[in-house]
DNA sequence: GATGAATGAGAGTTCATTCAT
DNA sequence: TATGAATGAACTCTCATTCAT
């Protein structure tokens, strides 16, 4: 294995474990463990266990990011793009290994002080925004900026309570509500 | 001081920690230093960390819905009480110890199989819902039930997503734009 | 109840609790608990823990060597006597409540300087030492004091491993065993 | 000192505070003070406290056997084989670090669902029996199955008591009374 | 570049005993 | 005399990180 490749297993393997069991219930044997590797390996590789937490948010959001533009992009303009992020989460949901959101889930466990991880959270967040704003004013003409910015507002929002509620509840209920206000937002 | 009051007062003292720093970042030797009492006096009041944690959620709670509950019911009728949980979570906002909601923070920093925390957590947000829908319901006329369920819901939606994203984002705007979406779901 | 009573009950459930469990294992609170007891009412009544222990082990001994002497005294004169120690015991083992020898159980779990159990133990032995040497003369004729003493030491000795490896081995062989190799040393 | 010599250094730093003090009685803390480790290396060596029980009791085993077996395979043949286990014990005995036996001495002090350290001592005194059962049937003659196993266990439970009532007693005469008993034994 | 044993600090929990009521 | 909450000391065990090889 390459270099750059026994990060990139490092970073899989401690994905898998942050997502599932949390950041703090994850320790570094049991990642070196299920990865194979050495203890100096990952110290090879990471300076602190933060700096694989934060490889991991990334590694989340890209592969995310790309499917949810991938997924929107293939679905027929207006509504359906619109309402595009609702039945992507709809699917993502069925995933067996669906837990709620890393960033919030991420955020709850770190220290206030934390703001390397705090700013990269954010950063993802704004880029999710970004990306809504852009579908929104491709997919609804004449626009004012004030009323693009509501509406871009109102489905993240609706998205994010999505993810959370429907893992807190363990039920696809809030996916379906979001969906349902959303469409009245865009009407 | 009483047997309950020394209770109340180490519930106190964990709350504020758990809450501002988090469940697992808060050990026992932090609640008693700051309690100033012994181990042993904690342990003699509560049987687990985990235990503790619970009175935690329910105290939090308690006290929300009894301040929720007066807030709105000061409100005139209509508009003002059904927006009113925007209007009373940006006053709770302003308040220097907001860091979110103690049910999305806490459930992401317990295990999965953790039954008993996330059974308290999902009754809290339930009662929640139940109060959203009484507001709603009693605030407006002819409604079916249908209707009344997607209002209710919306609104849950939207306030919890104000919850997280103006403590993920350290900044108000989530508020505002939940509750202009909460408006255009009423009118 | 009565004081006395009272003191009886504590004895009577820590025994319970001792020879189940062991010394060590088994915590004031617990005796506390299965008495139905206060915890100051306990410090009434013994000093320290280790009393309690003491009170236990005479507590035993004095039922148990009531009950070997009733016993054997109940048997034909000669070998029925002379081995009715090994037949008590058979009976003694039957006893789900049966765990081997409360002395030895109980000077493995004491520090070497703890006089005051070992004393204790020390005598229990003593004393059956005496009422076995008493059963030897009664039912042997003739006998020098250094064969008296032979014997009563070697059915001590039998009688103490056959307790021990019985519990050990979880069965009863060493019982039989012990009987024979005592009836030939009587023989 | 390589990672083998460690173990083995924990092992010999346990085992003769296990023996002296008893299990209970020796803390993690004392067993690395003493060792002069820190308490995560002990841990990285064995699982739990349990482990280095069984570590110890497997340590005390070997090292018995193995003298055992030297001692008596140095005697000449018949009666001073046959009895040599009970002249091997006067000399343990005068050892100053002598303190019964750590089979009898720990299953006092363990709970009786803790079945792997149970298991161990049962199988160590299994082992002591096929000993003693190989030494009586090389050293007699023409003996029949029965007779074998009678005076193999009659020697077993003999050397059992002389070990666990000398160290009761603080006396040396159980292990002459065993032996006086032994020696009619074989006769 | 890779290893894994060793570490110090701290985790949550339980203990026998005391003392104000 | 009886209570039971409060205590300090001790318990077993785990953590992220370092360093000699």
């Amino acid at each position: 294995m390459k270099h750059s490749e026994i990060k990139q297993h490092i970073i899989n393997t401690a994905s898998d474990l942050f997502y599932a069991n949390g950041y703090n219930a994850t320790g570094i044997n049991e990642i070196i463990a299920k990865a194979g590797i050495a203890k100096a390996t990952l110290y090879n590789h990471f300076r602190t266990k933060d700096d694989i937490c934060i490889a991991y948010l990334k590694y989340k959001h890209t592969y995310f990011m790309v499917a949810l533009r991938n997924y929107i992009e293939g679905k027929p303009k207006g509504k359906f793009q619109l309402l595009g992020i609702f039945d992507f989460l709809k699917e993502f949901y069925k995933d067996p290994s669906f837990n709620g959101c890393w960033c919030i889930r991420t955020i709850a466990e770190i220290p206030a002080e934390n703001v390397e991880i705090r700013n990269e959270i954010q950063n993802q967040k704004q880029e999710l925004l970004s990306f809504l704003r852009e579908v929104v004013t491709k997919n609804i003409q004449n626009l004012s900026n004030a009323e693009a910015e509501k509406i871009t507002n109102g489905l993240y929002l609706l998205y994010e309570s999505a993810v959370s509620e429907s893992h807190l509840h363990q039920s696809d209920w809030p996916i379906f509500s979001a969906r349902d206000v959303g469409a009245q937002l865009i009407a």
